[in-house]
DNA sequence: TTGTAAGCGTTATCAC
DNA sequence: GTGATAACGCTTACAA
């Protein structure tokens, strides 16, 4: 079946090729008789519109771009990007948008990314996702004015439009938790210093500690990356403290889960004699043993709230604020 | 920084629009000087071609398509999708491709992305993941003579460009190695009847209890479903049975993890009173206690194999096969 | 060698 | 109401 052109169906029904594009358009200042003719034409040979040819036309692809910058391999491990992917898929998808992605493996690809998506036109707008604290690229979005949304933040904070977790809130969250269940001595290990998203829940424990008057000691806030041996190794050294933590905040399930295992090799009872709370409420949560109690972001709403302030700028439409904030809810398991 | 067009860079070289075209086609009959004049201009304005405008005059978009038919919630769940995007991406990437996603909720939709991605021609090509055994979409896209490449099967076996895991090997290599342990009644909780996955996985089982010169039980071999849930009621089952398996072999390792969870909690002894196998060795495996031993299938190889198929496609280059099988490993842990 | 001009398939602005 | 016609930005014969 080769593609018909507007053309070809303007001689198939005797009318003009405007006159189809009319009847296409809905544009009802067309004779209803030709308007039958055309449709009658259309539906016999079934005629699809080039997107390209449009997106010429219209300046406009239909098209959202998603950059995440980190290899594929990292990628691939990660279920927070397989859910952030399809939400931005569905809701894309109900707004006539369809999602192309690319990562950006190391620095100096993302250049050529930016080049290739968006000053070539390919997508009518991007969603970045954890920007860097220096982000080079966002002036330059800025500068021409292209439409784009970031998952994550950016400083100074009415820069861009952006939409995040709560991740103070969440931090707050996980450690009045704990506070509430009765520990005293709770330690936080944590991802690299400088990402927004280890110090945004750092500040939430922090403020936690406070609120509740308890003192925040630095012994028992740990740095480091978001790997399963990190959080292993991590707890090792606290369990050999003096005056070990009875319960853990770590920065992301994985982490969390490096900590369980090595207190479970050294034969504690969770949640009784450490208790361990995690981020994300990972799709293994609940199949790890015992279940990793979690702080949940809400990843469909993020890629709900991003999808749609970003399509709004790129349709024109009023976009009421500059930064969105999505709460997390904390999922009790066993572990804590 | 308002995007410049050739025309525009050609005012400024004081050349034609068709030279600064050869120009940036790298043509080689354009005079030196001129060539240079072009480039000056380029490099100091920062020409970036429109890719809209390209695809239409070029018929190409630089576009690959991928479909799966999950709903965006199963996606998120699933980490065998966000291996397969992100190697698809890499690839495609290398090759100079982008990836557009998108995901058919349901049947109904699965005729409007085809509209949308193929016939608007927004894509060069598509990557179908996962076709039914009867799938509509194939006449139609053979039909068309479309650049498509399935990952999974399609019968007849030659009728469409496919690449696949070697579910057969796959269900023989998990079922040869507990044989090799020792066991002699081993288990297969397979997914639904009628998808090639389960019915080949289930033909490798068979080929390995024949070859050993062990015999089939039906009552070992029960249907269902992928979800952890399965596992744990038909292991259950199995359980009860007079004469209980000893050993194995789940589709899956959301099965494999509720069927361990079934045993975990009639206090049986992992792996000696059960072994247990699952499939994909998901990223959760080396997490869960005890850690499951798995065949992996190589989603990587999977999706590098089926871009450049594709891409050899589109670009009209020869493709020595139809059919293409990725090779299985399995991955031992202390399951089994 | 270089420029002119004809498309690619739309949409939108003209006259009629 | 309808049909020419001019863009949109690019590639590529064809002329010069």
């Amino acid at each position: 079946m080769p593609e018909l052109t507007q053309n070809q169906i303007a001689k198939l029904s005797r009318v003009s090729q405007a006159t189809v594009s009319r009847v296409l358009r809905g544009d009802p200042r067309v004779n209803e008789e030709l308007r039958q003719r055309v449709l009658a034409v259309i539906e016999k040979h079934g005629y699809v519109p080039d997107a390209r040819a449009q997106s010429l036309r219209s300046q406009r692809t239909g098209i959202l771009g998603l950059v995440v910058h980190r290899s594929p391999r990292q990628l691939a491990r990660d279920p927070f990007f397989s859910t952030l992917i399809a939400a931005i898929i569905e809701f894309a998808g109900k707004a006539g948008y369809h999602l192309c992605v690319d990562a950006a493996r190391a620095v100096q690809s993302r250049r050529a990314i930016y080049e290739d998506l968006l000053r070539t036109r390919r997508v009518d707008g991007l969603i970045l996702v954890e920007p860097q604290t220096r982000d080079e690229r966002m002036p330059r979005l800025l500068e021409e004015g292209f439409p784009f949304v970031l998952i994550g933040r950016y400083e100074p904070i009415d820069a861009v439009y952006s939409v995040d977790n709560d991740n103070i809130g969440a931090g707050r969250m996980a450690t009045e938790y704990l506070i509430r269940k009765g520990h005293r001595r709770i330690a936080y290990i944590s991802g690299p210093r400088g990402l927004f998203v280890c110090e945004d829940r750092h500040a939430g424990y922090q403020q936690a500690l406070k609120e509740a008057g308890l003192c925040y000691a630095p012994e028992l806030v740990i740095w480091g990356d978001f790997s399963e041996e990190h959080g292993y190794r991590t707890m090792t050294r606290l369990l050999s403290q003096s005056a070990p933590p009875t319960a853990i905040v770590a920065v992301d399930d994985l982490v969390a889960i490096g900590a369980l295992r090595a207190a479970k090799e050294r034969g504690m009872s969770i949640p009784q004699q450490l208790a361990v709370i995690g981020f994300n409420d990972s799709p293994f949560c609940q199949y790890v043993d015992p279940p990793l109690s979690s702080v949940a972001v809400d990843i469909r709403a993020l890629a709900q709230m991003a999808t749609e302030v970003l399509i709004r700028q790129i349709e024109e439409r009023e976009v009421p604020q500059r930064r969105y904030i999505v709460p997390c809810h904390l999922v009790e398991r066993a572990s804590a």
